[in-house]
DNA sequence: CTGTTAGCGCATTCAG
DNA sequence: CTGAATGCGCTAACAG
């Protein structure tokens, strides 16, 4: 999308060989810019502060030499000295569509505020040890950021020098204030379709079981199975991790069954959209011979052959949720409730009424 | 730390017995650590940093400190004192889908490298002044950041102290080395798949006027007329700034025209949307009586009705592209050549055979 | 091997 | 009104 960054009044034209601009490599400092005005560094700092205490011709020739150099404030000098930097963080694993989407919902919300917004990706690095969490939280908080939005966090979130909200964390529940998905809700809900559609062996793909989201959406699955007096049939239950290659590896297995399930409902897309490519692969037509549903709705649930049937997490409004909170926290109020999101069933073309036996 | 909006009326802050000061958990530093272990700053910092140079003895008892303690280095205060800090930096305005679907591409790429991935977006604040890629890049760059990657600039990137990649960039091709799409070819590929369908009155809403890209998209529309044997003709071209409601406008006013056309190509999507939109209010169903195409395949693309048939800009890989490219820069190679990255056909279902006359 | 001494770029007292 | 001095948390010389 085009950002519509009217640029009304053009940025001084900076003539290349002004003898002003600097040779090359080294960023301008307040240092040059005390220099080349003839003053010092804390009147600089003062006028590019808008403190007050600073003689109107001094402020103007300052702000010439400013506008000349280029200066910009180091966001980590200055963040490294006053405790206030107007900038939320939010932390991550790493980019992937879920974290992807909130991060579209909260720079939404964020839109307009006096925040600007920073996404950090602290385990990407080999050997990407647990505990990310803590390590990003500790780096950035209490310098950095005013406050942090942690995606996904599956450990304990320790006590942090800065307001801290948890996004679908997957840990115990007395860490700081958290928002989920109603993952329960929201797997018997895709399980009940599944049954509704006549589907009476469904299988089903389980989320890392290190994960609490994991869980209850096994739970889910098995409540609602129990609710339509089907009994559970452990066989038909295998470990996807909420990776594509586990998930493809626990579908083969599924498929290959001597009474292969019908359905199959994974514990989010990415596996289900494993399992529609196995099935494929294994001649089985998608939704004909198997139904698949899955859980997240990401966007490639809704660009895959044949679509994606999924429970939806409405990971827009966990987002701005996340802000809201988070705002309110930085206003000095205190927060400590956790707030659960709805999941809504998302009817797609991967699922269709049982195949007649 | 929490600031009473007190300071206004005058109030000095920090009142004397002030417990709520002591209440938030202040982070662990260098210093905490060097006390709790009997040893100086400067032996932990090279412990922490895996130096040479320290008693085995000395070494165990500082990291059983540390992991007590919970201590990680501040990214902020060491990158100030050290130039590297294995962190590439993404400069957005603002998280919208086209950046993100980069983020996504960026981020996989960098996995398993022993880089870490900040994101940030500069111009969320209000009073967005243009000019936030020479902001960003300065307030991070050279400190923060070992290199930037910015995401559709629309002004001239300046000399960085850090290497610099621009992908899309909207303005001139002096600046950094730069990544995009083959805007020409795939307008052009674009009008050639309309007119394969029969169609031989073709309109067009054009893009920013002041963009690289919205003019090499209108020209790619004009040489595959060109070549195709039609001649072109002004009434069909229409300004829509890349923007929903200016192409609604210039939608109607070619639609209303005496003798209309029977296709539009759209400068982007959100154009190419909105178009539809508009048809269907003027009672026009889309493809039978007008075929519509985009540009960009945004996942909106995918899910309006009629899903639109667009031209793909590979944005996974453009990130991909670009992550190469600032890796090498890192490593010392000199990288100015810009890439520029093939946009392919993506046909749904808002195109169709020309209507009989 | 270890501690001491300088700053990195900036904001903030406190004297002139 | 202005500038010199101090320190934020940390790393990199250099001494001891």
């Amino acid at each position: 999308m085009i950002t519509p960054s009217a640029e009304v009044s053009g940025i001084p034209e900076q003539s290349p060989g002004s003898a002003l601009s600097q040779s090359t490599t080294n960023r301008v400092t307040i240092n040059d810019v005390a220099q080349a005005a003839g003053v010092s560094v804390s009147t600089v700092s003062k006028v590019v502060n808008a403190r007050y205490g600073v003689a109107p011709s001094t402020m103007e020739r300052v702000l010439q030499v400013i506008a000349e150099l280029g200066y910009e404030t180091s966001l980590v000098a200055s963040s490294l000295r006053s405790s206030r930097t107007n900038i939320i963080g939010i932390l991550v694993a790493e980019f992937e569509p879920f974290a992807l989407e909130l991060l579209n919902g909260i720079s939404a919300t964020l839109r307009g505020t006096q925040y600007d917004l920073m996404a950090y990706a602290g385990n990407l690095a080999p050997g990407g040890r647990a505990g990310w969490e803590h390590r990003s939280l500790s780096r950035l908080g209490g310098t950095l950021i005013d406050g942090a939005i942690i995606v996904t966090p599956t450990v304990e979130i320790p006590h942090s020098s800065v307001p801290v909200i948890a996004i679908d964390p997957h840990a115990g529940t007395s860490g700081p204030a958290a928002i989920d998905v109603d993952n329960f809700g929201g797997a018997k809900t895709a399980t009940e379709h599944l049954i509704s559609l006549g589907h009476r062996r469904i299988g089903h793909i389980k989320g890392r079981s290190d994960l609490k989201s994991a869980h209850l959406r096994e739970s889910g699955y098995r409540q609602a199975l129990q609710d339509a007096g089907i009994s559970y049939d452990p066989q038909l239950v295998h470990d996807g991790d909420y990776q594509r290659d586990l998930a493809a590896i626990a579908a083969t297995d599924l498929l290959t069954l001597p009474q292969p399930p019908t359905a199959i409902f994974a514990a989010n897309d990415l596996s289900a959209l494993s399992a529609i490519e196995t099935a494929k692969s294994l001649g089985l037509n998608v939704p004909n011979d198997l139904s698949v549903i899955g859980f997240d709705d990401i966007p490639e649930a809704a660009q895959s052959k044949p679509t994606l049937s999924t429970v939806r997490q409405p990971m827009h409004e966990m987002g701005a949720t996340a802000v809201t909170l988070l705002l309110s926290m930085l206003a000095g109020e205190e927060v400590t409730q956790p707030a659960q999101m709805p999941a809504s069933l998302i009817p797609r073309e991967s699922t269709a009424t049982a195949p007649q036996p």
